[in-house]
DNA sequence: TATTTGTTATATAATAAGTATAACAAATAT
DNA sequence: ATATTTGTTATACTTATTATATAACAAATA
Protein backbone atom coordinates (compact mmCIF):
# COMPACT_ATOMS: atom_id res chain seq x y z
CA UNK A 1 0.00 0.00 0.00
CA UNK A 2 0.73 3.71 -0.50
CA UNK A 3 0.79 4.67 3.34
CA UNK A 4 4.03 6.11 4.65
CA UNK A 5 4.09 6.89 8.08
CA UNK A 6 6.26 9.74 9.92
CA UNK A 7 6.96 8.52 13.24
CA UNK A 8 8.34 12.12 14.37
CA UNK A 9 5.40 14.30 12.46
CA UNK A 10 3.02 16.11 15.39
CA UNK A 11 0.26 14.55 12.93
CA UNK A 12 -0.74 11.87 15.09
CA UNK A 13 -0.37 8.66 13.43
CA UNK A 14 -4.18 7.83 12.77
CA UNK A 15 -4.30 11.02 11.23
CA UNK A 16 -1.80 10.62 9.07
CA UNK A 17 -3.60 7.06 8.13
CA UNK A 18 -6.92 8.91 7.68
CA UNK A 19 -5.07 11.64 5.48
CA UNK A 20 -3.04 9.46 3.32
CA UNK A 21 -6.25 6.81 2.24
CA UNK A 22 -8.40 9.96 1.37
CA UNK A 23 -5.85 11.55 -0.94
CA UNK A 24 -5.11 7.95 -2.05
CA UNK A 25 -8.75 7.80 -3.14
CA UNK A 26 -8.23 11.73 -4.33
CA UNK A 27 -5.80 10.90 -6.86
CA UNK A 28 -7.73 7.71 -8.03
CA UNK A 29 -5.75 5.03 -6.09
CA UNK A 30 -8.68 3.45 -5.38
CA UNK A 31 -11.89 4.15 -6.26
CA UNK A 32 -15.81 3.36 -4.89
CA UNK A 33 -16.86 -0.11 -4.09
CA UNK A 34 -13.12 -0.98 -3.22
CA UNK A 35 -12.16 -2.59 -0.11
CA UNK A 36 -9.74 -1.11 2.25
CA UNK A 37 -7.23 -3.62 3.79
CA UNK A 38 -8.46 -5.16 7.24
CA UNK A 39 -6.91 -3.68 10.13
CA UNK A 40 -5.07 -6.28 11.01
CA UNK A 41 -3.32 -6.35 8.22
CA UNK A 42 -2.67 -2.25 7.16
CA UNK A 43 -1.55 -2.04 11.30
CA UNK A 44 0.92 -5.11 10.16
CA UNK A 45 2.05 -3.39 7.04
CA UNK A 46 2.62 -0.24 8.86
CA UNK A 47 4.21 -1.79 11.77
CA UNK A 48 1.33 -0.02 14.27
CA UNK A 49 -1.49 -1.29 16.55
CA UNK A 50 -4.66 -2.35 15.43
CA UNK A 51 -6.52 -0.30 17.28
CA UNK A 52 -4.49 2.77 15.27
CA UNK A 53 -6.05 1.95 11.81
CA UNK A 54 -9.08 0.82 13.23
CA UNK A 55 -9.39 4.32 14.59
CA UNK A 56 -8.93 6.11 11.70
CA UNK A 57 -10.97 3.72 9.14
CA UNK A 58 -13.81 4.99 11.87
CA UNK A 59 -12.89 8.60 11.70
CA UNK A 60 -13.08 8.02 7.65
CA UNK A 61 -16.79 6.46 8.19
CA UNK A 62 -17.86 9.38 10.12
CA UNK A 63 -16.64 11.45 7.53
CA UNK A 64 -19.25 9.74 5.47
CA UNK A 65 -16.18 7.93 2.74
CA UNK A 66 -16.13 4.85 3.91
CA UNK A 67 -19.00 2.38 4.99
CA UNK A 68 -17.73 -0.44 7.63
CA UNK A 69 -19.88 -4.04 7.36
CA UNK A 70 -18.95 -5.82 10.93
CA UNK A 71 -17.22 -8.45 10.27
CA UNK A 72 -16.31 -8.26 6.90
CA UNK A 73 -14.28 -4.63 5.56
CA UNK A 74 -14.52 -0.93 5.24
CA UNK A 75 -15.87 -0.64 1.29
CA UNK A 76 -15.44 2.84 0.13
CA UNK A 77 -18.89 4.52 -0.31
CA UNK A 78 -19.77 6.00 -4.03
CA UNK A 79 -19.86 9.65 -4.97
CA UNK A 80 -23.75 9.30 -4.82
CA UNK A 81 -23.93 7.85 -1.27
CA UNK A 82 -21.67 10.42 -0.30
CA UNK A 83 -23.86 13.26 -0.53
CA UNK A 84 -21.63 16.80 -0.03
CA UNK A 85 -23.89 18.22 2.52
CA UNK A 86 -24.00 22.06 3.45
CA UNK A 87 -22.50 21.42 6.73
CA UNK A 88 -19.88 19.19 5.03
CA UNK A 89 -19.06 22.06 2.70
CA UNK A 90 -19.31 24.66 5.70
CA UNK A 91 -16.79 22.53 7.37
CA UNK A 92 -14.48 22.60 4.38
CA UNK A 93 -14.77 26.04 4.28
CA UNK A 94 -13.72 25.98 8.57
CA UNK A 95 -10.63 23.97 7.34
CA UNK A 96 -9.75 26.13 4.56
CA UNK A 97 -10.09 29.18 6.24
CA UNK A 98 -6.42 29.14 9.30
CA UNK A 99 -4.66 28.22 6.13
CA UNK A 100 -5.38 30.83 4.13
CA UNK A 101 -4.99 33.32 6.74
CA UNK A 102 -1.86 32.13 7.78
CA UNK A 103 -0.49 32.43 4.35
CA UNK A 104 -1.85 35.66 3.97
CA UNK A 105 -0.49 36.84 7.44
CA UNK A 106 3.13 35.14 6.03
CA UNK A 107 2.29 38.14 3.10
CA UNK A 108 1.41 35.34 0.54
CA UNK A 109 -0.56 37.18 -2.35
CA UNK A 110 -3.91 36.13 -3.22
CA UNK A 111 -2.59 35.00 -6.86
CA UNK A 112 0.17 32.55 -4.78
CA UNK A 113 -2.35 30.84 -2.84
CA UNK A 114 -4.25 30.21 -5.60
CA UNK A 115 -1.51 29.12 -7.87
CA UNK A 116 -0.93 26.60 -4.35
CA UNK A 117 -4.29 25.69 -4.75
CA UNK A 118 -3.99 24.72 -8.42
CA UNK A 119 -0.51 22.90 -8.03
CA UNK A 120 -2.66 20.54 -5.26
CA UNK A 121 -5.53 20.06 -7.59
CA UNK A 122 -2.85 18.91 -10.28
CA UNK A 123 -1.01 16.97 -8.05
CA UNK A 124 -4.64 15.10 -6.47
CA UNK A 125 -5.55 14.45 -9.95
CA UNK A 126 -3.33 14.53 -12.97
CA UNK A 127 -1.96 10.71 -12.27
CA UNK A 128 -5.68 9.88 -12.56
CA UNK A 129 -5.42 11.67 -16.16
CA UNK A 130 -2.26 9.66 -17.29
CA UNK A 131 -4.53 6.28 -17.31
CA UNK B 1 -10.30 41.59 22.38
CA UNK B 2 -12.05 39.68 19.33
CA UNK B 3 -10.94 35.72 20.76
CA UNK B 4 -13.46 33.90 21.29
CA UNK B 5 -13.07 30.07 23.27
CA UNK B 6 -14.93 27.30 22.42
CA UNK B 7 -14.29 25.19 25.02
CA UNK B 8 -15.79 22.22 23.63
CA UNK B 9 -13.66 22.23 20.55
CA UNK B 10 -11.12 19.56 20.02
CA UNK B 11 -9.01 22.32 18.74
CA UNK B 12 -6.48 23.20 21.62
CA UNK B 13 -7.40 25.97 23.54
CA UNK B 14 -3.74 27.44 22.56
CA UNK B 15 -4.04 26.59 18.68
CA UNK B 16 -7.58 28.31 19.15
CA UNK B 17 -5.85 31.49 20.36
CA UNK B 18 -3.25 31.04 17.81
CA UNK B 19 -5.36 30.97 14.82
CA UNK B 20 -7.81 33.94 15.72
CA UNK B 21 -4.68 36.09 16.20
CA UNK B 22 -3.00 35.08 12.68
CA UNK B 23 -7.35 35.69 11.54
CA UNK B 24 -7.34 39.30 13.63
CA UNK B 25 -3.89 40.29 11.96
CA UNK B 26 -5.16 38.84 8.19
CA UNK B 27 -8.60 40.53 8.72
CA UNK B 28 -6.86 43.87 10.07
CA UNK B 29 -8.16 43.96 13.44
CA UNK B 30 -3.97 44.32 14.35
CA UNK B 31 -1.06 45.52 12.24
CA UNK B 32 2.73 45.26 12.04
CA UNK B 33 4.07 47.52 15.32
CA UNK B 34 0.96 46.91 17.29
CA UNK B 35 1.89 44.68 20.71
CA UNK B 36 -0.21 42.12 21.90
CA UNK B 37 -1.81 41.79 25.23
CA UNK B 38 0.73 40.74 27.77
CA UNK B 39 0.10 37.13 28.43
CA UNK B 40 -1.31 37.53 31.45
CA UNK B 41 -4.05 39.91 30.86
CA UNK B 42 -5.01 37.91 27.72
CA UNK B 43 -5.22 34.87 29.79
CA UNK B 44 -7.66 36.52 32.44
CA UNK B 45 -9.49 37.96 29.45
CA UNK B 46 -10.26 34.84 28.44
CA UNK B 47 -10.49 32.86 31.49
CA UNK B 48 -7.59 30.45 31.01
CA UNK B 49 -3.64 29.85 32.36
CA UNK B 50 -1.15 31.83 31.60
CA UNK B 51 1.34 29.39 30.19
CA UNK B 52 -1.94 28.58 27.62
CA UNK B 53 -1.67 31.76 26.19
CA UNK B 54 2.42 31.89 26.39
CA UNK B 55 2.31 28.84 24.31
CA UNK B 56 0.15 30.57 21.59
CA UNK B 57 2.88 33.13 21.59
CA UNK B 58 5.51 31.04 21.25
CA UNK B 59 3.93 29.40 18.41
CA UNK B 60 3.32 32.48 16.73
CA UNK B 61 6.82 33.63 16.96
CA UNK B 62 8.05 29.94 15.77
CA UNK B 63 6.30 30.61 12.50
CA UNK B 64 7.38 33.92 12.03
CA UNK B 65 4.20 36.27 13.10
CA UNK B 66 5.59 37.75 15.80
CA UNK B 67 8.50 39.09 17.89
CA UNK B 68 8.64 38.54 21.73
CA UNK B 69 11.26 40.93 23.16
CA UNK B 70 11.85 39.44 27.07
CA UNK B 71 10.46 40.81 29.77
CA UNK B 72 8.45 43.54 27.80
CA UNK B 73 6.33 42.38 25.14
CA UNK B 74 5.51 40.36 21.69
CA UNK B 75 5.53 42.83 18.63
CA UNK B 76 3.66 42.16 15.31
CA UNK B 77 5.92 41.82 13.16
CA UNK B 78 5.79 43.42 9.36
CA UNK B 79 5.53 42.05 6.33
CA UNK B 80 9.03 42.89 5.46
CA UNK B 81 10.48 41.24 8.12
CA UNK B 82 8.08 38.18 7.51
CA UNK B 83 10.43 36.96 4.66
CA UNK B 84 7.88 34.17 2.95
CA UNK B 85 10.49 31.59 2.84
CA UNK B 86 10.29 29.04 -0.18
CA UNK B 87 10.05 26.37 3.33
CA UNK B 88 6.77 28.72 4.53
CA UNK B 89 5.52 28.62 1.19
CA UNK B 90 5.50 24.60 1.02
CA UNK B 91 4.20 24.52 4.57
CA UNK B 92 0.85 26.50 3.51
CA UNK B 93 1.10 24.03 0.76
CA UNK B 94 1.22 20.87 2.95
CA UNK B 95 -1.47 22.47 4.94
CA UNK B 96 -3.83 22.98 2.05
CA UNK B 97 -3.70 19.64 0.17
CA UNK B 98 -5.57 17.70 3.39
CA UNK B 99 -8.37 20.03 3.18
CA UNK B 100 -8.59 20.28 -0.60
CA UNK B 101 -8.31 16.27 -0.74
CA UNK B 102 -11.18 15.58 1.50
CA UNK B 103 -13.32 17.99 0.18
CA UNK B 104 -12.71 16.36 -3.40
CA UNK B 105 -13.42 12.85 -2.12
CA UNK B 106 -16.42 14.15 -0.89
CA UNK B 107 -17.26 15.58 -4.00
CA UNK B 108 -16.67 19.24 -4.21
CA UNK B 109 -16.16 20.00 -7.73
CA UNK B 110 -12.75 22.57 -7.97
CA UNK B 111 -15.52 24.90 -8.79
CA UNK B 112 -17.07 24.68 -5.76
CA UNK B 113 -13.68 25.15 -3.43
CA UNK B 114 -12.24 27.84 -5.62
CA UNK B 115 -15.89 29.47 -4.78
CA UNK B 116 -14.99 28.54 -0.95
CA UNK B 117 -11.85 30.27 -1.19
CA UNK B 118 -12.99 33.07 -2.50
CA UNK B 119 -15.47 33.35 0.31
CA UNK B 120 -12.83 32.94 2.90
CA UNK B 121 -10.60 35.64 1.31
CA UNK B 122 -13.83 37.85 1.22
CA UNK B 123 -14.16 37.14 4.83
CA UNK B 124 -10.23 37.97 5.79
CA UNK B 125 -10.23 41.09 3.50
CA UNK B 126 -13.46 42.92 2.93
CA UNK B 127 -13.89 44.62 6.56
CA UNK B 128 -10.07 45.87 5.89
CA UNK B 129 -11.92 47.71 2.92
CA UNK B 130 -14.68 48.91 4.70
CA UNK B 131 -11.91 51.77 6.47
C1' DT C 1 10.32 52.57 43.94
C1' DA C 2 6.46 49.75 42.67
C1' DT C 3 4.37 47.37 39.08
C1' DT C 4 4.32 44.71 35.02
C1' DT C 5 6.65 41.80 32.00
C1' DG C 6 8.30 37.32 29.99
C1' DT C 7 10.88 33.45 31.87
C1' DT C 8 11.67 29.46 34.43
C1' DA C 9 10.60 25.81 37.62
C1' DT C 10 7.74 22.48 39.92
C1' DA C 11 3.62 20.03 40.66
C1' DT C 12 -0.77 18.17 39.49
C1' DA C 13 -4.77 16.58 36.80
C1' DA C 14 -7.27 15.29 32.70
C1' DT C 15 -7.29 13.84 28.18
C1' DA C 16 -5.39 11.88 23.97
C1' DA C 17 -2.49 8.70 21.57
C1' DG C 18 -0.59 4.40 21.13
C1' DT C 19 0.43 -0.23 22.37
C1' DA C 20 -0.51 -5.00 24.09
C1' DT C 21 -3.59 -8.99 24.73
C1' DA C 22 -7.53 -11.39 24.69
C1' DA C 23 -11.96 -13.02 23.65
C1' DC C 24 -16.41 -12.94 20.91
C1' DA C 25 -19.32 -13.78 17.08
C1' DA C 26 -20.23 -13.20 12.36
C1' DA C 27 -18.37 -13.60 7.73
C1' DT C 28 -15.55 -15.88 4.66
C1' DA C 29 -12.41 -19.42 2.75
C1' DT C 30 -10.99 -24.10 2.40
C1' DA D 1 -18.20 -28.67 8.34
C1' DT D 2 -14.00 -26.66 9.80
C1' DA D 3 -10.56 -23.22 10.02
C1' DT D 4 -9.42 -18.67 9.25
C1' DT D 5 -10.31 -13.90 8.98
C1' DT D 6 -13.06 -10.16 10.19
C1' DG D 7 -14.64 -6.06 12.98
C1' DT D 8 -15.95 -5.47 17.77
C1' DT D 9 -15.38 -5.04 22.53
C1' DA D 10 -12.92 -5.05 26.83
C1' DT D 11 -9.07 -4.37 29.89
C1' DA D 12 -4.63 -2.69 31.06
C1' DC D 13 -0.72 0.00 30.54
C1' DT D 14 2.58 3.65 28.98
C1' DT D 15 3.60 7.95 27.13
C1' DA D 16 2.70 12.54 25.41
C1' DT D 17 -0.17 16.47 25.26
C1' DT D 18 -3.03 19.87 27.17
C1' DA D 19 -4.21 22.78 30.87
C1' DT D 20 -4.06 24.48 35.33
C1' DA D 21 -1.92 26.20 39.72
C1' DT D 22 1.79 28.58 42.23
C1' DA D 23 5.88 30.66 42.84
C1' DA D 24 10.00 33.07 42.19
C1' DC D 25 13.36 35.71 39.23
C1' DA D 26 15.15 39.55 36.80
C1' DA D 27 14.56 42.94 33.38
C1' DA D 28 11.54 46.52 31.62
C1' DT D 29 8.40 49.96 32.50
C1' DA D 30 5.40 53.30 34.99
Amino acid sequence: MFIQIEPLSNVPIYEQVTRQIIEGIARGDMGPGDTLPSVRSLAADLGVNMHTVNKSYHELEAKGIITIRAKSGAIIRSTEERALTPEQLQQIEKNLKPVVAEGMVLGATVDQIEHMMKKVFADLQLPAEGV
